[in-house]
DNA sequence: GATGAATGAGCATTCATTCAT
DNA sequence: CATGAATGAATGCTCATTCAT
């Protein structure tokens, strides 16, 4: 592990620990110099936008995966849901860093703007031509797939819910009734 | 306006403006002092959790006057979409705070989880003898109502989509597909 | 009890509990009002003061009773000592008081100086005449008889030693041997 | 004088001014600026404890040597007397931190007990056969020498008596005669 | 690349005291 | 006599950042 994953690394481990990322508490925890750690972020903001970066960018290429693997639009809504689910499982303190760190965002800047445009692009051309989806505003239609997982995924971080994978099942489906089109009859 | 009032509102004004509460800033949006400050509130938490409190109270009776007053399942559903998304495009800065303090939450401890029993007691009556709506687990029947209204309020307030109203029909169709019962025959 | 005593006894107990007298832990702690501490001490060094000067007066008033009760030099000496170390375990948190506030000995001012010098007399009346024991400045005797239980005292309230009863002997013994005369012949 | 030496001096004029010592006072006198002060001692406990520790074993380096060079067991009880009111004499500041800094003793924990245990030791070898000291418990012989000088030297440094190098012979006389064994004829 | 001493603005908090009711 | 709201100076401490070695 290079010095800077070990940086980065404590820098996740520092705001799971305290809801922020502090110079100091990063020093602590990776072992590096304070300076080190300027030579290679240049600064808190630096950390935390690199940081962010890299978290969205595994999620992202989690959630393509798993909507290019779908077969159908059900399929695919399911999988959208699903992945969501289990990425926040398996990352707990990842999905509290990106939930939670508004300041990274807008410090990741124009990085930022390029994953979120893949992942729209992916998006975009995967909901093209599905008759079985309903026609919605993309926002729509990705906030009401995702919004309910969410939802309840901060919930489950916060240990107001015991468990969010059992819940799977019921969200996916809720998911898919929103968006599915009509029978044509 | 009484002093704890005042102090109450700078603290919102003061959240909104860099969102964090300092007293020093309440001290200069409220004109009292900081014993005074400490007198009436404690502490920093202290003030978080009482606003904390009176937002949420402000926001649960919303919602459960718009509740009492639908006629039926589906308007119930539509109006709790409806109600919220219409609370936070009235109450941004009060919007931010509630899904931006945690600590607060925290910190408000037992009088929050009255405030949220009753709200639970209230929806949980409601929702009672309702074969329009699918059984589903409370948790889930509400984060799916709610939840994407929730993901695009939060897009509306750092500014990543323009208009929340205008797209309240569509939320509130999408949150009514997503809970109704199969039509019977 | 009047408020005063209340007050008074409070703010022995705001000392005992952290070394110092605190205003507001001395209201909490006596039930009385801010204003009602001013209205009857006039300000923090007020209440020191008068809790120095009433501990202080009872401390001596136990001395020089010890005193006139001796027979002769041998038991005036012990007593001078015994009835030190049993004031200090009757009274641990005035003991403290009394040894580590200096402040409240300025305060307390002329009050004080009566009352040294009433002790200092009963001192001087008692050892005149008194051939038994070595002639020596006043300061150095009275430091020679207590000193040693004095230093002892304070280990016993910081838990450096377990038990000061158990050192009377010794220690009355060591200060009679330290201030008698040579025997005659 | 390095800069933890020069942090370390102005405490103890801080103390010495206003019987406690004050970051900013301690800038003040240093010309350290306050993240220096932290980042040396970690805070307020530290530099007390700190000093403590630098002052404490320069008085006992003191009392051991004074021991070490005594002949019989007269000369070494006098010279434990004489050694603790000249080092008190020549530095008043070093004596008053040592007697009313309680919650540097604290602080300063294990290093403390190391030096305490080190003097007993020393203590301890240098009377065992000295048949011409009377048999007494450690605490209580050390008590009856050092504490009548103790009690003066309190005295001297709120100014209740003029000198106390005056005072020595009588002094050293004193703790001699306490401790000292019977004639055996 | 790495280190850690040094900086200083900024912050929450404490606390004695005053005074109108 | 009693109350408690209000004041504001003082203080310890944190923390991002710089820079000489």
């Amino acid at each position: 592990m290079t010095r800077r994953e070990t940086i980065s690394n404590a820098a996740l481990e520092s705001f799971a620990a305290s809801g922020e990322i502090s110079i100091e508490e990063v020093r602590r925890l990776s072992g590096a110099s304070v300076g080190s750690i300027y030579h290679h972020f240049g600064g808190k903001d630096g950390i935390a936008a690199a940081l962010y970066v890299e978290i969205l960018r595994d999620y992202q290429s989690a959630v393509a995966r798993a909507l290019r693997r779908a077969p159908d639009a059900e399929a695919g809504v399911k999988a959208l849901v699903r992945c969501h689910l289990r990425w926040v499982v398996r990352n707990p303190d990842r999905t509290r860093f990106l939930l939670h760190s508004g300041a990274a965002r807008v410090a990741a800047g124009d990085e930022l703007k390029e994953l979120n445009r893949d992942l729209s692009t992916t998006l975009g051309e995967w909901i093209e031509d599905r008759p079985a989806i309903r026609p919605l505003p993309r926002e729509v239609f990705y906030a009401t797939v995702i919004g309910p997982s969410q939802e309840l995924s901060r919930h489950w971080l916060t240990g107001r819910i015991r468990s969010l994978s059992k819940l799977e099942d019921e969200l996916a489906e809720a998911a898919w009734r929103a968006v599915r089109a009509d029978p044509s009859s």
